[in-house]
DNA sequence: ACAATCAATAAGGAAATTTTATTGATGCTG
DNA sequence: CAGCATCAATAAAATTTCCTTATTGATTGT
């Protein structure tokens, strides 16, 4: 006799397949997540119904056309998050220096990812023995801050020379369009700003009534007057925020801009190294944003 | 080119896996985790080194007579204790009904397992709707309320019949020895307890001088009068603590007990047998006590 | 020095998982 | 309504992975 019946909670599974779950709960679809997870479908397929066999639960409810969570699937998959988000942790402690350090990160604030401060946290719990300081702030300004050597490293977008590109961040049209017949009110940075002209030119490409109304100064500015709906503006991704409407198909096609991050040219710092891989790995997990 | 090399910090390893470290580390030795996970010495060999590859850190020095965690084995392996803590949870939670309900629970106070409360905690966070109440005492009180209705299921010694028996505990000799030349001073509790005859019986059973002491009305109290030194007592191996000296070898030796599940003769209560399950498979993980 | 114990390693075999290919079911489109 | 496309389940073969047996080298205790 064995004693597999003898460990009623006890879970022996791959992560591999704690992974594609939560690939098909977020993919909502197994064809999906199989890519996403870099495998078959059948075999995702499989690895689903071992699991829910092994748990004597289904985790979706899936006929040939919907999926969705069953209530225990959605219970399961929360603590699959929370043991792979361990699991990764903790091979980055495992590598991390032990002497005490310091990392001064620049983040060009309209570039911030959705889930940045997630993201330090888990850093920085990773590396106890590490100060961390996150100044937010536009690119130009962080870049200064980099050469007098009061920053480690710097995200920011294509402003200089000597940036290594990261990943890709679409630009999107959003806020109001104005009624019909009236003329499209643009609300926009204050030079030197990359998307103010990629905007004007993405305009003036194509033949129609517009203007710029607002000039702002700040991140901040332009999106509380896309929320006031004082006009329509170009944002990366990731400054887009609950209450921002995307406008699709209307607006000139626009292209994608690049993160970039900034070393200081002389001294090696390793952990500065260590966070942009750190960082461009997570934000891959996430998919938010497609690397390069 | 594969994309391995594109999550530096992805773990894709075999819970099984973690649990044999985890093993080593319990069992200090490559050997005895393997029995304990019942896999062969060689196998356990394998998937450290694996796993050490894949981290590219060491995580245990071992010569072939000694083994030590290395810093950052420490720190991995604390990252899957808490792994395997919460896949094992995701197992329990799963099953746990979906309906608001109520588990009383009484537990005879010499019984209570060093980390009673750690369990009832995860137990609680499995089970959301599940409002848990535990009562300590002596098993026969707790029987008594659970012939009243006011109890759902009971965890004592053998003083009743219908119970069903979960797991053996040690008995020790505890506290202080006389002077020699000295009779032996027994501290007790009261009527009824069935450690009392045993001590009895077993001080009876060898020709030495001893008498009783102290007659206390509690677990505390014993307890406390074998730190404050006024004799040798009996106690389970869960009731022992930090400051009480364990006797061995000289004084008569001693039979285990067995600690019982009750529950009601009537109804099922299906949380209550859910409970007792959990409670064994954790005791068992935690290898602090021995399933009979 | 010898026996005992421990971990590492090699090699063969066993078991599990993945893939390819196919089927059945469902919704969309003309 | 038929045909098409998409999705998940399944079967069977193939590959990979993992485990076991057997052995070696190293170290400690007697």
């Amino acid at each position: 006799m064995s004693n597999a019946n003898r460990s009623p909670f006890r879970l022996d599974t791959d992560l591999i397949v704690l992974r594609s779950l939560v690939a098909v709960a977020e993919e909502g679809s197994f064809s999906a997540a199989a890519e996403k997870v870099g495998r078959t479908q059948s075999a995702i397929s499989l690895q689903i119904a071992k699991l829910e066999e092994r748990l004597d639960v289904k985790l979706f409810d899936r006929t040939s056309r919907s999926l969705s969570q069953t209530s225990e699937g959605e219970v399961f998959i929360g603590y699959a998050r929370k043991i792979l988000e361990l699991a990764d942790e903790a091979v980055l402690s495992v590598s991390a220096p032990k002497e005490q350090s310091m990392l001064r990160v620049g983040f060009a604030e309209y570039l911030v990812p959705q889930h940045l401060h997630i993201h330090l946290a888990r850093f920085k719990r990773a590396h106890p023995t590490c100060d961390l300081n996150l100044i937010l702030g536009g690119g130009a300004d962080l870049l200064n801050l980099l050469d007098a050597g009061e920053l480690d490293v710097v995200f920011a977008g294509p402003e200089a020379s000597g940036g290594k590109q990261l990943w890709q961040e679409p630009l999107v049209w959003c806020g109001q369009l104005p009624a019909t017949a009236k003329p499209l009110e643009l609300i926009l940075m204050q030079e030197p700003c990359s998307y103010r002209s990629i905007a004007i030119s993405a305009m003036e490409a194509v033949a129609s009534d517009w203007k710029i109304s607002i000039t702002a100064n700040s991140i901040q500015a332009v999106q509380s007057a896309i929320k006031a709906g004082l006009g329509v503006s170009i944002l990366p991704y990731s400054a887009l925020q609950e209450d921002i409407s995307v406008i699709e198909g209307v607006l000139p096609e626009l292209p994608a801009t690049s993160v970039l991050s900034y070393l200081p040219a002389q001294e090696e710092n390793p952990l500065a190294q260590r966070f942009i891989d750190y960082l461009l790995c997570y934000l891959e997990k996430t998919g938010a944003l497609h690397v390069a």
